[in-house]
DNA sequence: TCGACCATGTAACCAGTTACATGATTGG
DNA sequence: CCAATCATGTAACTGGTTACATGGTCGA
């Protein structure tokens, strides 16, 4: 730990950085930035960028400048060789790993205190975000197809977290389809030896493809 | 809205209810529970049940009663009539949708500004996550086969969880492998003609496979 | 010229986390 | 009998969100 580098730089300051690494942009930027990809692994609010990129400044990792579009003022923030040796040191840091927050598998592993109708819109729920998730993908198809993305030199990037995210969501909506149509056939939500006997069936036969 | 019930739980709230729906327990066993099986999909620290379990009792919805496990005392807690209306409440209410946080894929977004080596370990370390889980599942799958698991009335329901966990599970493995050996065809982690025609054509392959 | 939306930002609240503390039980 | 781990809980911090506010631009 001796040295000029104690990067202590939190996994949200580290998006903004590298960000900033590829160009100078305001906070309304970023945030939008964060909007359109980063949302789907590390989504953060708008207002935080804000706030957080101010920070960045007062560290020294980025310098804030002002500049004006049209008549209105604006801050442009720039990263700083501090800045860049800290996301460095960042990124050879060990990574922390993923989670996610699934509220229609919550409610779906609390079902029983709610009714089927219930279940089922929250299963379809998931269907639905997942489809949204697909379109806003195929849109990226396109620019990258056409060579029209903004980003395209980081296209080889891009395609691998695009690999993980679009198959999460066909993943997501296939999901959804089985399991409603297992769960339509439900009268109940309680136990029954049938509905036992598929479950643990389907259990098995998920985990012997593990291979 | 006029009624008694003015269920203003959140989904912490919820999942705690839904625990308590199933059987009396303390905060220690909500907890543990918690980190079992639903910090797959709605991940809370420990200390956090602490404070959202009292807020329950405070709001009507649970009871607090004192018992002692051998000499030391603890807090055992109880879902009330009102406790279980607000829980019917809220799961009738619209389903938020899902999100994630994936440290190894911010990395891997940023990646250009550190090293290969760097990107290689996130990379790996999503895949052993994956395995983690993976090996979490087969227990439970043990569990299941041999009616050996506590909530065997809730496999019809852990089924359908499950489903979505393992095979997201296995879908961050494969994912990792594919993307590991992209990366160490890599000489440097910057653009060139190659990569980028490869990278189109992975994403193309990819969204065609929607269907 | 007016409504809608883009752009820019602040403030206050709160959910969630980390860190700590300590008593009981159990296995070696 | 001692170390490790289970069990129980508190306190303090902080990251993140929601809600608000308002100026500018553009198209109908």
């Amino acid at each position: 730990m001796a040295g000029k580098t104690d990067h202590t730089l939190s996994a949200t300051s580290a998006a903004l950085l590298g960000q900033l690494a590829w160009a100078d942009q305001s906070s309304y930027e970023l945030a939008k930035a964060m909007g359109a990809n980063i949302r789907f692994f590390w989504p953060r609010a708008g207002s935080h960028v804000y706030r957080e990129v101010k920070r960045l400044v007062t560290d020294g990792y980025a310098t804030a400048r002002d500049e004006a579009t049209g008549r209105r003022p604006r801050t442009v923030y720039a990263i700083t060789p501090r800045g860049r040796a800290a996301l460095a040191g960042w990124l050879a840091t060990p990574s922390a790993g993923f989670t996610s927050e699934n509220e229609p598998l919550l409610r779906l592993f609390i079902a029983t205190s709610g009714s089927k109708e219930d279940l089922l819109a929250a299963i379809r729920a998931a269907r639905e975000q997942a489809e949204e998730m697909m379109d806003i993908g195929d849109g990226l198809v396109a620019q990258f197809s056409a060579g029209t993305h903004p980003f395209m030199d980081e296209v080889h990037i891009r395609a691998l977290t695009f690999d993980y995210i679009y198959n999460w969501a066909i993943l997501t909506r296939d999901w959804a389809d089985r399991t409603e149509a297992e769960v339509i056939r439900w009268r109940t939500l309680g136990p029954n030896p049938g509905k036992r006997r598929r479950a643990v069936a389907r259990i098995r036969a998920i985990a012997k493809i593990r291979s």
